[in-house]
DNA sequence: GAAACCTTGACACACCTTTGGTAAGGTTTG
DNA sequence: CAAACCTTACCAAAGGTGTGTCAAGGTTTC
């Protein structure tokens, strides 16, 4: 079987056991565990730890930051509360009705897709 | 005219002077300055700082919670990645394909737009 | 059954965030 | 021109984050 124990994971993916701990308890990665309790690390946890780290690195982030992001992907409430006060900034066409607004959400995604096709990391837990 | 000094605004917004020059120091409120480098807040300013607070309380959000999300929407890269990195987590049909994957977010706008219209604070700075 | 793992929980420490206060100096206004 | 504002720049304290280490105890394996 191609499952690590928390001291072998945390050897392959630059971690500390206690960092993969924590990081399980922010909720961002939560390896099976076996039956006795132990934590097991498969392929895809693995990977997703080590882009993980690209991920803080390159935008100079902290693990909060991304339990944040998580979070309000989570609570689609949240999510619409902090859009909408975000929304009222920028200096935008005057009265803006929903559906300039939800076209202005929807070319997001093109610039989404772009920034990933441009950064090949996307694997997604083959 | 209708702009406030800092002291005022404060008063009228439930914040303190001090929280209002942190509030822009995290770039969530920038007023505008007098000639002589004084704070002046408009209306506009003064209603979103009022809907600051509403939004931190309902959520239990910090500023630096509200400052992160605006960063990631000012930061495409950086909103992409965390995004295409939080995107390979739920357990989603396999082989995701980028159509897919576009749907499934642009789904998203739906419970967004949800969200909005139960919720009528957005007043986007008449 | 002993060695080498794993578990949770606690204490601890360095750093950052959030918030207040105070000081030195410019501006506005009666 | 003095009172009452404003500005920036510090010092400080309370709390949160990220990380290490240790202790008491269960599991696996030889």
């Amino acid at each position: 079987m191609d499952a690590l124990t928390i001291h072998e994971a945390a050897e392959t993916t630059g971690w500390t056991p206690r960092m993969l701990r924590y990081i399980e308890r922010i909720g961002l990665i939560e390896p099976a565990r076996s039956g006795s309790g132990y934590r097991m690390y498969g392929p895809g946890e693995l990977q997703r730890l080590r882009t993980l780290r690209e991920l803080l690195a390159e935008h100079d982030l902290g693990l909060g930051d991304v339990a944040f992001a998580l979070r309000m992907r989570q609570d689609g409430a949240m999510q619409g509360d902090v859009d909408a006060w975000l929304e009222a900034e920028p200096r935008r066409p005057e009265t803006v009705t929903a559906e300039d607004w939800l076209r202005w959400e929807q070319e997001k995604h093109a610039r989404i897709l772009e920034a990933v096709n441009a950064n090949p990391k996307m694997e997604t837990t083959a």
